[in-house]
DNA sequence: TTATTCAATCGTAAAATTACGATTAAAGGA
DNA sequence: TCCTTTAATCGTAATTTTACGATTGAATAA
C-alpha cells in the first residue's frame, strides 16, 4: 500500500510502536492475561470473559493474530488461541531495550 | 466526562493500555529516545528532528505530557522538555510485570 | 439431510487519531 | 514601542479505531 519508502522513523522505531499498540487497548489487555492465565483459550470464552461482542472480540484477535502476539488453531467447530512465546519474547526483548535507555542518560534541565 | 463507572477492566489493565498507547507512535518513540540521548531538549529541535510539522509535534508533547512520561518548563521564549523519571519508572515496573506473565504461566494448546 | 454451534467477515456508525496550515500568546531583542 | 521568535492552540481534513448487529461458512450433532 505504501509504496514509497518512509524514512522518518527506523525500523526500530516502527516496530516497538506497533507493538505498544498491540496491547494499547485494555480489552486486548485483559485478552493476554486472559490466555496466560487460563488453561482454556477458545474464542467463545474470551467473548464471555471481556464482555464485548463477538465481532469485536475476533477483530481485537484479530490484530493480536497479525502482529504475531497470539496464535490461533481450529478444534472442531471452536478456535483455540493461544500466546506466540517467540513473539512475546521478541517484544519483551525490544521493549525492555526500550525501557532501560534511563539507565544510560544524563541529567537534563 | 465518563460519569458512569465502566467495570469492564481493571484500574491496572486501563493504565498498561495508556502507558502503551502513549509510545504506541513511531514519532512519540522517536522523541522519547530524543530526549533520552540528546543534552538538549527544546522543542523546536525536537521539530527539527521529528520531521513532522510543529503543530504535529505539539500535539504529540501534549499525549506524552498529560500522562505524565515527560514535563516541559519555560525558558525564555523556548520550552524545556524533559524525561518524567517517576513516572517512566512506574511504566517500567507496571508494564514489566505484564510482560513477565509468560514466566509464570503454564502451556496451552 | 437438516439443524445447530462457533467464529470470521461484512457493513456501518461513531469516535479518536494524525497531520497540517493559520492564528494566537508570551517572551525577548532591537 | 515594535518586531521577532517560539510554542500552544484552533480549525479542519483524512484516516484509523472501536463497536455492534447481521450474515456467512465450516464443522458437528441430531
Amino acid at each position: 500500500m505504501e509504496i514509497i519508502k518512509e524514512n522518518r522513523f527506523t525500523e526500530e522505531q516502527t516496530q516497538i510502536a506497533l507493538f505498544a499498540k498491540a496491547f494499547g487497548h485494555p480489552a486486548r489487555v485483559k485478552i493476554l492475561q486472559y490466555l496466560f492465565e487460563s488453561k482454556s483459550c477458545v474464542c467463545g470464552d474470551i467473548v464471555d470473559e471481556i464482555g464485548l461482542a463477538q465481532s469485536t472480540i475476533s477483530q481485537h484477535l484479530k490484530e493480536l493474530k497479525n502482529i504475531g502476539l497470539i496464535q490461533g488453531s481450529v478444534e472442531g467447530t471452536s478456535v483455540c488461541y493461544c500466546i506466540n512465546n517467540e513473539t512475546w519474547t521478541k517484544m519483551k526483548d525490544m521493549l525492555g531495550e526500550f525501557f532501560d535507555q534511563d539507565l544510560i542518560s544524563s541529567d537534563c534541565c
